[in-house]
DNA sequence: CCGGCTTTGTCCTGTCAGTGGAGAAAGTCG
DNA sequence: CGACTTTCTCCACTGACAGGACAAAGCCGG
């Protein structure tokens, strides 16, 4: 099949198409209600998207009591690629327009490789889902990094854990490699977008977004958009001083979130508690594999460890205290917790709401849920299909 | 005059509007280069809001080497009235459709004596100004008030520091007084929008606007649209915790930022300082005043009270480190500081940006402007007229 | 099988917003 | 006084859109 290159000619087309996107598969008639168009123009502009191919009419529906509605749904055969690269890995999966995943692979991975490397290594991934049948060819991609883009350019700019990306023209060289358009967000963005668009923040406005992987990072929605800042580093948590000349940190300041909690951080911290024998547990669990990761310690943790378990209460506070300032300060609807240390689970969420609502006035924390994320590791890349069908579904 | 009841019947006529009202008096060629219609539209669009009286055609403007021009602007008698209560003063202004000030009063009032003293007191106040002749009548008023404000409805909720206020309909009883429309906001924000149309803000689409006033709040500008929040308590940063296990507040909990630095706070300090007679300055202007507050702390400082300046520097780096994990999270493209504190001048701005060009990331900071207000005692009622000429100059 | 009823989709006409060109009005300048 | 410029007005043409009439296609009960 060749590629689609239409795009919506209006305002109305693209509504159209983010209905279909969004609520599936309609007739003209729902269409209808849901559009505030008169059914003459509704007609006239659902028969232009056939034209262009993006949208199909298959097969008539069951008659509701008159008669039978044509079935317009968006071409089955649109493919988006959605990729989320994080610290240690890399997703990638296919999606229709619709957003659904068809196909869905990861891969270790150390970013710091650098782009050529781990562009191979992203492009292999969509060969082997192109040859397993899910796709004949993509429509259009969004990709996230770990690390601040300037938006309007997809350019990774400064960023503080993938030296080598600063400044790499990610968007145009993926555009050209893939042969379809492409967008660029960092990670945490689109996973934030994964939540509104599949996930537990379905129509909320204004909600936060926390993803504590390797790093911490924070998407932010305000009105339905994410606010990705004066320079695109907005949600940028990791580095907020949580204790005052605390743990050093990376980038040269003390006490930074980061340092104290992160699944690295917890890496750490729980080798230390192993080598000076608090844990039998965790010292068993680092004997056998050589070193430990934070799954090692939801696994202790699970297992009754109070030495793991401590940890994450302590690492849960942390990051609570961080939360509540900004909770106070942003007021959101809802505060999603996400990313690889949600393994963790209730312990963590349970120390992270007590911080909150005890430090936070009533007003913002009243009818505050503080929930864990719903998609887990497809939040990213269904965010990142999410962002190229936003561009692709606006008039050119 | 019989007051304005027009509004805007179409969004060419509420562009035009906002127009005149930012840009001045225009040519009706001039308003056409800005607004991306053909002559003929917006000689129609002009010409009808002509007719409701919004806008006046006087005399002409001396030719540039062809036919003189009409002068358009916005009706010179339409009359905006801005109130900004605070929390231990009332400031009301007069306003002319382009939002300059034509009258100020202002008057020391505690909120805390309740909405009914303290509405007895603006609309003297709003008569006082009409009596000197500045207005018939009042064709909209904007006001704040130093809590959270369930914006749609224009009711204070929950607000911490002016019980008495919870629930009372602001907007309702105003707008019955005045006979006019009436939109109600936190002052704070009333203060960013104020900085926005007229101040160091102009043309900044992301900022946050710190006041320090006898409380701490923010006013939070994304995307060029004031964010108020899940439930109108953003920007409320007074509380966020800025020292472990700090003074006790308020609130009932321990350091918040409030506690340690605010109007109320350093007159605090003042005094206790004055009476361990560690300053004789202030030891002095206590015996004279039986008080202290921050003005004489201002004071001393410029007359170079150690004491004075180690209290502002202290504060100004508890604020630092507060703003510099906001401006992590938001990465705003500057940060405005006012209120009543700005008397502490450049001790104070020297002060938070140390704290926040050391804690913050590069990105995040390598080009962030830490300013203070422009407007002082006038962003308030300024951003006031602001907010009710947004809304009035929208269509119904 | 037929006629009333419902739902869906199509067609057509009238209205109104908006464009762009012609030209009138009112200047400047040499 | 005439050539040129700028501003504003008028008018005819286009296209977007609503809303009603109507056709198509189903249901159901008799």
């Amino acid at each position: 099949m060749r590629r689609m290159t239409a795009r919506p000619a209006n305002a109305h087309q693209a509504r159209l198409l983010k209905l279909l996107r969004d609520g599936g598969p309609n007739s003209r008639a729902q269409l209808g209600d849901q559009v505030d168009l008169s059914r003459s123009k509704l007609a006239v502009e659902v028969d232009r998207l056939l034209e262009t191919g993006l949208v199909v009419a298959d097969g008539l529906a069951a008659s509701r009591g008159g008669r039978r509605s044509h079935n317009i749904r968006l071409n089955p055969e649109l493919r988006f690629l959605g990729v989320d690269i994080g610290a240690t890995s890399v997703d990638v999966a296919v999606t229709n327009a619709e957003l659904e995943i068809l196909g869905h692979l990861n891969q270790p991975m150390d970013v710091r490789e650098g782009p050529v490397a781990v562009f191979e290594q992203v492009l292999s991934m969509a060969a082997k889902l192109k040859a397993s049948g899910l796709a004949e060819g993509f429509d259009g991609a969004g990709i996230g990094v770990p690390g601040p883009v300037r938006f309007p350019e997809g350019v990774p700019v400064a960023p503080p854990i993938m030296p080598g990306w600063d400044g790499f023209p990610v968007r145009e060289a993926l555009s050209q490699e893939l042969g379809c358009p492409v967008m660029v967000d960092n990670d945490v963005n689109l996973m934030a977008m994964g939540e509104m668009h599949a996930g537990v923040a379905r129509s909320v406005g204004d909600f936060l977004c926390v993803k504590i992987g390797t790093g911490i990072g924070c998407g932010i929605v305000a009105g339905g958009e994410v606010h990705r800042g004066a320079t695109g580093s907005a949600g940028d948590i990791g580095h907020i001083q949580a204790v005052p000349d605390g743990r050093p940190c990376a980038c040269g300041n003390r006490g930074c979130l980061e340092a104290h909690f992160s699944g690295a951080a917890l890496a750490r911290d729980a080798v230390e508690a192993a080598e000076q024998g608090l844990s039998e547990e965790l010292a068993g669990r680092l004997e056998a594999n050589g070193t430990l990761s934070a799954v090692d310690v939801a696994a202790a943790a699970a297992a009754g460890d109070a030495t793991s378990l401590d940890l994450i209460r302590e690492g849960g506070d942390r990051t609570g205290q961080v939360i509540a300032g900004l909770v106070s300060f942003f007021n959101p609807g809802l505060v999603v917790i996400g990313g690889g240390v949600t393994g963790l689970g209730h312990t963590l969420l349970a120390a992270i709401r007590t911080q909150v609502y005890r430090q936070s006035l009533p007003l913002a924390t009243g009818n505050l849920p503080i929930v864990l994320g719903e998609l887990g590791p497809t939040a990213g890349v269904i965010g990142a299909a999410r962002l190229i069908s936003d561009h692709l579904f606006s008039p050119a």
